[in-house]
DNA sequence: GACATTTACATACAAAATGTTCGATAACTT
DNA sequence: AAGTTATCGAACATTTTGTATGTAAATGTC
């Protein structure tokens, strides 16, 4: 990969952190970046057609950062044969990692973008969510499967807003009983 | 209030619907919606600001007409007193009621503006939830009560969209049932 | 280390969208 | 019927967007 394009990237990225640290995500336009970024117009144009683009890539990034730090950590990663305990270890590491970077995701969560990074963490988070329902909700016929896969996607969501709303307090291993608490 | 007032509101409200439905949300301009409800410029300034607003302010007249119907055929609104069947009864009526507006709603889960909605949903039915909550989970220590009416409100989100993506096939009886056994 | 390729840059530009102002006209309230 | 208020339409400056240049500089490869 050239370093240019990192360069630059990592250019935009920094210069959008800033401008959304002083203006809300509405506002900010792709002139406001160029600006604070000093990264010329066409530039810009070769990389992303739209600010939205901008988010996305830059919340993908962040999840990119998180999970494989939370996964290099478990040992197992066959989650079609592991316990639900694995997942508590799984879910705690995420967490953890998740703190690591909280200055970008604190300045997110003040913004509307949030719900852009929600829904980059939903789609994230989907699979392992589905993984935990076929293995230990296979016998719950009274509800269908995807509508309780969806539930413990949204469980760790407000777990998550829940934490960051609340500065932080709680420690990782806590938030992970809330969840686990949150679908019985 | 002056009749011209909601002529022109509703006219904004229409042409921003019918705009919705042949343009991703991102990409509707307040000049969109000027040429297609054919109210002047000015007019529309002189109501609003933005097309977020416009959006808001259309989704917070559906809620209005959903919850006013709903709250309409219980008979005790005392809901310190009430006990978990009139709850039940009154989500039920609550999913009735959003199936009327199904058209406009199907729209907007399409499209981006689907989290402006949800979280004008969310501020509308918190108080509902605390209701429930503070009523019937007074006992359970092992989590905040907070985080458990949030959970509360995000369990009839997603039970909602669960329908909406499921073409309404369920019954709002069965849908009832669904979320409460999201919640235990 | 020289070379071909890729990227970044500065600038310019057309088109579109935004937001405000104003006086005339029409519709509403009481 | 009179006075108030909303709409209209047109004009306008400003901002934003998106694209198209040719040139300079950095990079990866051999």
């Amino acid at each position: 990969m050239d370093k240019r394009i990192e360069k630059t990237k990592t250019a935009i990225y920094d210069a959008f952190k800033a401008t959304l640290d002083r203006k809300p995500y509405a506002d900010i336009t792709i002139q406001d970046i160029l600006d604070e970024s000093k990264i010329s117009r066409s530039t810009f144009y070769s990389h992303f057609k739209t600010k939205e683009e901008v988010l996305k890539s830059l919340c993908s990034s962040i999840f990119r950062h998180v999970f494989s730090h939370s996964l290099e950590e478990e040992k197992s990663h066959d989650f079609s044969k592991s316990s639900i305990f694995d997942y508590k270890h799984l879910i705690t590491h995420i967490f953890y990692h998740i703190h690591d970077n909280h200055e970008i995701i604190d300045a997110i969560f003040k913004s509307e973008s949030k719900d852009v990074f929600l829904n980059e963490m939903r789609y994230e988070i989907k699979d392992f969510a589905n993984a935990m329902v076929t293995n230990h909700y296979i016998k719950e016929k009274s509800i269908p499967s995807d509508l309780r896969s969806r539930g413990m996607v949204e469980s760790f969501i407000i777990t998550l807003e829940y934490w960051v709303n609340n500065l932080y307090k709680e420690t990782p291993e806590l938030l992970t009983e809330y969840f686990i608490t949150l679908n019985n």
